[in-house]
DNA sequence: CAATATTGTTGCCTTTGGCAAGTATATCGC
DNA sequence: GCGATATACTTGCCAAAGGCAACAATATTG
């Protein structure tokens, strides 16, 4: 474990925050039942038989990934053969290593453990009225993303037009990131939404659109292509991308699909506005191809800023 | 256990997204661990611990409020005392019961395994960008919500004004509310946006004022007081509050204090727009002293709509 | 006051799961 | 090719966790 990492400092009450969630969700997931509930099967077991379904492992794998003492592990999977839950196969490369996988007959007892499991986190949300899970659903995959949940995959991620919420949330996050990093004002949040209704009132479909990169239901960016000064410059806008999923590899996703649009639109040239100080977004920027036109110091949002003007040929 | 309430169904995503995020904060959190970091305390010795932390406890009620055998439990209690942490006094009323509570000793190991857990939590945490946190925040709570976290009261729910960022999911919660509960269409996301922004760039704040209930971070509705048709009447507006709060007391204190403020301006009259399908609002509407003045059927936001003119004299 | 219920404790037991020694195979140095 | 060492499991042994039921002490009820 690296533990001299160097320690950012987490607000207390982020983290007395984050610690009364993990006690509610500890208790409600029901992680302290000794046997876990209608089966007769430890918790540890139920990690074990709930891991083979994902895919098949080999002892010694399986045991580190879930944490567990390998004879401990050992005695579990002879349970789990002697029931006929578990196939062994010798692994051709190693006479050592047996490659584990359930048998049907597990899987299909998997399932029905499954089905336990959902049905308790039903009950654990029933209260919950629906008009409110879109919004449980994204501060669920925020706090994954937080965590560093590696079971959610960012190939996974999809991009889609503009939807009801995102004038909103794009606001928001617009106004809210600024403030943070570069100490903007409230007139910048203002800016983002009504070029957001602007676009949102007047646009052609076929010639201006909204990328927006979504994963499991929470938005992650996002950028817009618009019609420039001329008919035939496309204009780039509203660039943003969660600071978490910055630099790796989402942003130049984000920008080649936005490129892909841009010349399907006909468009010949394209161009954007932005400020100096945001260096990420200029690499991906001169990497697309744009070019720096153009530095112009004034002052906006409160903030002393430089704005660069790049320009490219499609 | 009420086994038989009307079991809401939940997205299959929905669960599974629970599911995962049990997976990872149990992971996460060291809930597996047999003895917890640092500490040569078993998990239920811990649980029991700072149990003992937040308030005086009699053994039995201490038992079920965990989930412990009392005769484990007992054995725990022994050894707490042995080390000195615990104080039992007989209680005054039944002789049977003793009243547990932590020593000063207690309380300062306590002290130091809250501080081992923070740093836990504080690692688990570390990747992310100083940026997200106010989201990560709103994340959790906006859980703890959703699991009806006991320890979350509402009556620690402060009133603000709006601030960066609100503009923004203003206009994304009353957008996708509006949407799920009334079917509306985008525009009316867009009308919430233009209105928010014409009060943010006009607004007198002595005579105008936003009000935001929050819950440790996370913002939980709005309504606003602006200046109506005549100086003399306020207008109350964009009066919203999420769904899994409504009916608990909030919105009567949010009028309230919309009163307060209305009054305090000034203002001798009160007037509201509104739609006939908010029932509840009209019945907070109708408590405060709002008379219907007015209905009309009309057509807006791609819905039939009957929109009705309450008033008042404050 | 006897009968019954409740609170907390103790004895007894099974299961969980850690640790280390043991077995079988693989790899490495010579 | 062969001994030395490393790796992948397995097994024996044990301590701790924790469930269950019998027990003592006090309360409550008829």
């Amino acid at each position: 474990m690296p533990r001299d990492v160097p320690t950012q400092t987490l607000p207390h009450d982020t983290i007395e925050n984050m610690r009364a969630l993990n006690r509610i969700v500890t208790r409600a997931s029901g992680v302290l039942n000794r046997t876990v509930l209608n089966s007769d099967l430890s918790l540890s077991e139920m990690r074990v038989i709930y891991e083979l379904g994902r895919e098949d492992w080999a002892a010694r794998a399986l045991a580190q990934q879930l944490g567990l003492d390998e004879g401990y592990l050992s005695r579990i999977l002879k349970r789990f053969a002697d029931r006929g839950w578990l196939e062994r196969r010798p692994s051709p490369e190693d006479g050592r290593v047996s490659l584990l996988s359930l048998t049907e007959k597990g899987a299909e007892c998997l399932e029905e453990f499954e089905e336990i499991a959902r049905s308790n986190v039903s009950e654990s949300l029933a209260a919950l009225p629906l008009a409110e899970q879109p919004a449980l659903d994204r501060a669920i995959v925020r706090l994954r993303l937080a965590l560093g949940d590696k079971t959610l995959r960012l190939d996974e991620v999809i991009f889609r037009d503009i939807e009801i919420g995102d004038l909103g949330w794009m606001t928001q996050r617009h106004g809210e990131l600024y403030r943070i990093e570069n100490a903007y004002d409230q007139s910048f949040e203002i800016l983002v939404a009504e070029i957001i209704i602007e676009f949102l009132k007047t646009r052609d479909p076929m010639r201006e659109r909204a990328i927006v990169p979504v994963c499991n239901g929470l938005p992650l960016g996002s950028i817009f292509c618009v019609q420039g000064p001329a008919p035939e410059t496309a204009q780039l806008r509203l660039f943003g991308l969660e600071p978490s999923l910055r630099g790796r590899g989402l942003g130049r996703q984000m920008m080649e699909e936005w490129l892909r649009f841009a010349r399907g639109a006909g468009y010949k040239q394209a161009t954007l506005w932005t400020h100096e100080s945001h260096a990420a977004a200029g690499r991906l920027y001169a990497a697309a191809g744009f070019e720096i036109t153009g530095t112009e110091a004034t002052r906006n949002f409160g903030q002393d800023v430089v704005v660069q003007q790049w320009e490219m040929t499609l």
